[in-house]
RNA sequence: GGUGCUAUCGUCUAGUGGCCUAGGACAACGGCCUCUCACGCCGUAAACCCCGGUUCGAGUCCGGGUAGCACUACCA
């Protein structure tokens, strides 16, 4: 029998979402609508001490903006957060008495132990004994169900006592975990140790327990999460057979890493804090400790750019395409395509997929975009026909949306003052006296459009012999100030013939 | 330390025993275009971690090294 495809991303709220993050919720994304099956997703907050204030509204924006949509579970609609389906709550912190059933079951079938070691006995033990691991060779000489008299036990817990609950591993046994990236993974279960499944600390269980829970009751078929996950895959597995799930045990696949640029490890927050590029897809002011990391959104990223971007990060398609749309991933997704090794991460290919789609966008759209910058730049209320204008002159040179300003100051403001290096190669000892001519042959421009200034000015250079370069070069000057910018009858187009016969002026005045 | 995963140009990667003289993309470099700077186009340079084995034949399979990464919490 074919399970209906249903994954989940599962974050903790614990910060902004890390990049690598984005990328898993974006595989499983894929690989949700390539089957026609349902997304689902479900904040892990089972650390409380960990949670941190608007990281759940920051997650769930994130996939809005991205565009990673979700099908049950929660999410963000218009600012707001939803819940939809029929297996909530979403929050695992709203499911303490689910646990609690669950935790009792593998109590009762005798999977799980209490132990009442306290964190002070367990650092000691640690101290006092190399690589100390609490499993089946340590088990008995520490306080526990397993080595007290149960009526001991029953006294601690009706005083109180602070326990948990640990998952109890049978030592000696190869634990199979199949995974689809990378094929079947055996692990010795010596070497796995009794994990806490019931936390004394605040009334909840741990990631492993509640993890396996959900999933099951959330009917997940297949999970798909980083490679860190990969060591405790076989306790997982240990605990589906615990509870006799395996017949609907979801099939795992761990993705490769995503990680840092430079040198070794994996991609951390500092990293882009160094090296100059968001690791989250938006900024993210930190409540808790106050910091405030930047985003791609904020840093000009078209959320198509980063999908890509991300897309093509650890998978690559069935042939040489390296531009697709989201449609286009869904359809050419497939889990046997993803590596298996981490990937550096390379911001300066991010910036070209930038470039890409930023082309793909029209000008008057990238003009609203561009609006925050020029009023940081001073300009307020322009006439937005010019922007789209300006815009469309230059959107070629740039990789972001914010990069627009550099390129097209001067089309808002006279240059005040010009660059050294222009003047030194194109501003000649003539160039004053060739000015001072062009501003009349300007001046008695029968109209002001690129094919009549072309039509008058040309043949007058060639007449006098002046040569084009030196002549249009040192105009270039005056009306921007150095010698870059878009073909100079489109800038004398936007400048309109006022404004341009005064920066000429002006130009003559302060050059001589 | 232990366990696991991984290993092709600087980077992301293609490659599933002969199609490999190792392909594509980013970045780099050079050229063309041109009134400038860019864009664009064309081109150049650049890699199979090492050692064994299997095979007529290995980047591809196997073993061993080495290196990198992850995990090893009452974090997820």
């Amino acid at each position: 029998m074919e399970r209906r495809v249903r994954v989940r991303f599962a974050p903790s709220p614990t910060g902004a979402l890390h990049i690598g993050g984005v990328r898993t919720a974006l595989y499983n994304y894929l690989f949700a609508r390539q089957h026609g099956g349902d997304m689902l997703l479900r904040i892990e907050d089972t650390d409380s001490t960990r949670f941190v204030p608007g990281a759940e509204e920051y997650i769930l924006e994130a996939l809005e903006w991205l565009g990673i949509g979700i099908d049950e579970g929660l999410r963000m609609r218009n600012g707001k957060i939803e819940a939809v389906g029929e297996h909530g709550p979403y929050r695992q912190s709203e499911r303490r008495e689910i646990y609690h059933q669950y935790v009792k079951q593998l109590l009762d079938s005798g999977h799980a132990y209490i132990a009442f070691d306290t964190p002070e006995e367990l650092e000691a033990k640690r101290a006092e004994i190399p690589n100390f691991q609490y499993d089946a060779r340590t088990r008995l000489a520490m306080r526990n169900s397993l080595t007290m008299p149960a009526e001991e036990v029953k006294a601690l817990m009706d005083k109180g006592e602070k326990y948990v609950v640990r998952f109890k591993v049978e030592p000696d046994e190869d634990v199979h975990v199949h995974d689809l990236i990378r094929g079947e993974v055996v692990i010795n279960s010596n070497i796995l140790d009794d994990k806490v499944l019931y936390k004394s600390a605040d009334d909840l269980p741990t990631y492993h327990l509640a993890n396996i829970v959900d999933d099951h009751l959330m009917e997940i078929s297949h999970v798909i999460r980083g490679e860190e996950w990969l060591p405790s895959a076989p306790l997982h597995v240990l605990l589906y057979r615990a509870f006799g799930w395996q017949d609907t045990m979801p099939q795992f696949a761990h993705l490769p890493l995503l990680l840092k640029p430079d040198g070794n490890g994996k991609l951390s927050k500092r990293d882009g804090d160094r090296l100059g590029f968001p690791v989250f897809p938006l900024e993210f002011h930190n409540q808790k400790d106050g910091t405030v990391s930047s985003g791609y959104r904020e840093s000009g990223y078209l959320p198509e750019a980063v999908i890509n971007f991300l897309a093509l990060l650890g998978w690559h398609g069935s042939g040489d395409q390296e531009l697709y749309s989201m449609e286009e991933l869904i359809k050419d997704f497939s889990l046997d395509r993803v590596s298996k090794s981490g990937a550096k991460f390379d911001y300066e290919k991010g910036k070209w997929f930038n470039h890409q789609y930023l082309q793909l966008r029209s000008n008057e759209e990238l003009a609203q975009m561009f609006l925050p910058t020029l009023k940081a730049n001073g300009i307020e209320n322009p006439d937005m026909q010019m922007v789209a204008t300006v815009v469309g002159l230059t959107k070629d040179r740039v990789n972001f949306v914010p990069e627009l300003w550099e390129q097209t100051n001067f089309f808002f403001v006279a240059p005040t003052e010009y660059d050294e290096k222009s003047l030194k190669k194109r501003w000649k000892e003539d160039s004053p006296k060739h000015m001072t001519e062009l501003l009349e042959v300007l001046e008695n421009a029968p109209s002001w459009d690129a094919e009549t200034l072309d039509g008058i000015v040309m043949p007058w250079i060639e007449a006098h012999e002046y040569g084009v370069g030196i002549v249009m070069n040192a105009f270039r000057i005056c009306l921007v100030g150095a010698a870059r910018g878009p073909h100079i009858w489109a800038i004398t187009d936007v400048l309109g013939k006022e404004e341009t016969l005064a920066r000429v002026r002006a130009a003559l005045k302060i050059l001589g």
